[in-house]
DNA sequence: TAGTGGTCTAGACCACCTG
DNA sequence: AGGTGGTCTAGACCACTAG
């Protein structure tokens, strides 16, 4: 039963899902430890160990020293959505890029950014083919980007400058849908509190604010991703 | 200079991050070979390996067989967003939930879904401290899962039964912003036509459907999460 | 076709945690 | 205190692909 030999992490990871798939494992259920595994597979450790982590990434298994490791009772899902360069997005889908500087000045950020310093204010619209794709609202902190300051900012996004300029250690997202004011509306050629997507951003640099943007979407705008990352189908 | 040796992953990854972060190693430059690499940090190649491989995961990198490893041009930022089951959700947060089943029958999915044989139908609210938080519309593949026939869903959601039963093998998901209809916006004590956060989602089991629901929130509903997923900074 | 990353092995030691 | 996963090693072979 054993001799065949499951060899490869992959495999592995196949069997184990096809275990929990068909309810062999339930929810909750411990499963065998590394070491019984690979005897059962006739591989070595390492290699289960593979599996199985790629696996508790994923959400399916729960593991922990000495416990073991269990099948997870509520198999989070996770969707990787990525955030692309905003002209890449638009030339990924076919669409002909434009971008149109609206204003760019030094200025005291609003209260809810936290700051007191000056910082760079960009606004600016990206459109596709012509019609207003996303507004973009952006501070930059020019104490952590000063070469910021030289970039004028009319031909290259900020956005996309930063990408390339700019690196950050780590940030945080959101996403939600709000009405759109009337500058919005505007420029998106949106009606006055049409619904717009929203996804606001702020990246640190260590401690140090980098940047925060707040990306409004013309009505219509859509996210689209994938759960079940690659060959981690659960 | 490379007597010292950096001997765990993290440690090689934190110092191959530090070396993209300080440009000394720009975006697109090929960096050493994991056989160098080893020989310089003083570790097993497998070691190096598993560093440069969680960084790829993370985008920070691009390695292809006998081409190298570059750095990214364009760091595709990377957010993971959890799909919790709702219940959790709320009660993570502090509130007591609440589930309101409307309806539930047998009928003929509208043809976007794609679907000419009869599936079930379920709607229902689910509440956060009495309050309307989000619109559940879900058809169920009664042929993938049909253990769902048997159940009611008037104290158990579908979203939440369904989540320990019936597994599933990859989705998709879409975020949008829209209008709330008549029913959505007297469901969720919205305004006609407040903008409303949308999720839509749909999951296989190999070749077919098993759920696919749309999750209608309440005005003021925001997903947010991190960006550069736990020691992986960038 | 040769160089690079991808993976596997057999063994070892360590860190963490439950009982 | 002992069992389990986490990691590292030194070496090997394989798979992919750029030149």
């Amino acid at each position: 039963m054993s001799g065949a030999g499951i060899r490869s992490w992959q495999a592995i990871q196949t069997e184990v899902m096809r275990r929990i798939h068909a309810r062999e494992w339930p929810p909750g259920h411990t499963i065998p430890n590394e070491v019984d595994l690979a005897r059962e597979f006739g591989c070595a450790r390492a290699t289960v160990n593979r599996a199985l982590q790629s696996l508790a990434d994923a959400g399916l298994l729960e593991r922990r020293r000495k416990a073991g490791t269990r099948v997870a009772l509520h198999p989070v899902g996770k969707a990787t959505v990525d955030i692309p360069v905003i002209r890449q997005e638009i030339e990924e889908r076919g669409l002909r890029y434009g971008y149109q500087l609206i204003a760019r000045n030094i200025d005291i950020p609003p209260p809810r950014l936290g700051g007191k310093n000056a910082a760079l204010h960009v606004t600016a619209l990206h459109t596709a083919d012509g019609a207003p794709y996303v507004f973009e609202d952006r501070w930059i902190n020019t104490d952590t980007v000063p070469g910021a300051l030289d970039q004028p900012f009319d031909r290259i996004s900020a956005n996309e400058w930063l990408v390339t300029t700019a690196p950050y250690t780590h940030g945080d997202i959101g996403f939600s849908a709000q009405p759109a004011n009337a500058t919005q509306s505007a420029l998106l050629d949106a009606r006055a509190n049409a619904p717009v997507f929203v996804i606001d951003r702020t990246t640190w640099d260590g401690e140090d604010t980098v940047t925060t943007v707040t990306l409004t979407y013309a009505p219509g705008y859509r996210i689209h991703t994938i759960i079940g990352t690659g060959p981690v189908a659960f």
